[in-house]
DNA sequence: GTCTATAGATTGATAGAC
DNA sequence: GTCTATCAATCTATAGAC
């Protein structure tokens, strides 16, 4: 049981400072001291800041989103089978849940749920585009299940409420543990299982909304 | 008609690149080249990047927020005058509307726009802090007006529904003109009358929810 | 108020010894 | 693979002439 080898300190090191700090405010000198590492390893091992940023979002992006269009298809298949549409909170949740299992599941996955709720709006084109890359076939297929779920909207309407849902997910991934405005009566601790639940049943009412 | 004074050609570089670039990778050098003026006048106008930031802010949101608190009070008192809750969807009409409104209305108002969207969830303090200093007192209001409209939920439950509606509203902010990713048979451009009674359509479902 | 010039710190990246 | 040392570029901020 040695510890982890040094591409993998970077990689944890990068997730969690891109996460809570940004990829622009982040220096290789934060993310290397905090690696335990020397500076000159990142060169070594990854080739640049963008090259690892790009292998902090594969690391996790990969199999999520495998995961995603597995249990996208898998809906939308029993669906076929049944001879009538999949229900949109079922296309929504194959889309929705593997990514707050993940975030629940070990620590440090909320840092990298941070980074990923910022980056699809990031105004640096770096992250923008390296996160696009891979939402991109997911975002496609979610797209045709909501087609398939609520046939009697137009296309035009289906995307701009999912760009809505998308708005709302990715609020979601961020706000953990940063909530600074709490009105009377109200706590900021949420059970994830909860929150899950809460956001379905938000974004499918709001697909589905007359 | 002279041409805008060096403060606010300061002002107007630093919103359109803060809001297309972000504060982080946004120099003092490139604000002051667009906007035609000496380096040393920020520092002397303003004192700092941060108070240019600040400033940024200032000048929209002040009124912004002022507007948006008004048509809150109003939808308020006029249900309590006619002694039934006020409609969910006019209470967030009351928030929505005016942003949108303001966003279509001026040349660069889409910088600020996206400026303000990605605020909330920003990496770097420093904007999230200004932001939420000018955001807090519409939140409450905001929050308590929804309270009222749908008194069968729970404070949390509103509280969580608020956090994605907010979520929607801020991606919403942040999309236009910047959507890589098209469907077939889904064109980019959308009215913004359109898409702001779609986005109030949408959140209200969503609040709503069962 | 506006300018030049520069201080002082930090950045990403790399050359070359071990 | 890991290290030291360093380069060249960039940044915010300011001192001081005009």
């Amino acid at each position: 049981m040695s510890q982890p080898d040094t591409k993998s300190r970077i990689l944890d090191a990068a997730e969690g400072l891109f996460g809570s700090d940004g990829f622009h405010a982040t220096s290789l000198r934060a993310i290397t001291s905090r690696a335990g590492v020397n500076l000159a390893a990142v060169s070594y091992h990854f080739g640049s800041k963008e090259a690892l940023l790009e292998a902090v979002f594969e690391r996790r992006l990969i199999p999520l989103n495998a995961l995603r269009l597995q249990r996208l298809n898998r809906v939308l298949a029993e669906a076929r089978v049944a001879a009538h549409p999949p229900a949109a909170r079922e296309v929504l949740r194959a889309f929705i849940e593997p990514m707050l299992e993940f975030r629940a599941s070990e620590p440090g996955a909320d840092a990298f749920s941070a980074l990923i709720g910022r980056a699809l709006a990031d105004a640096d084109e770096t992250v923008r585009a390296a996160f696009l890359r891979h939402i991109q076939p997911v975002f496609l297929q979610l797209f045709e299940g909501l087609v398939e779920a609520l046939p009697e909207q137009s296309r035009e309407q289906l995307f701009w409420r999912l760009q809505f849902t998308l708005g709302s997910v990715s609020h979601t991934l961020c706000m953990a543990g940063r909530l600074r405005i709490l009105p009377p009566g109200v706590d900021q601790g949420c059970d994830p299982e909860i929150l899950s639940t809460e956001l379905l049943s938000f974004v499918t009412a709001g697909m589905e909304a007359p």
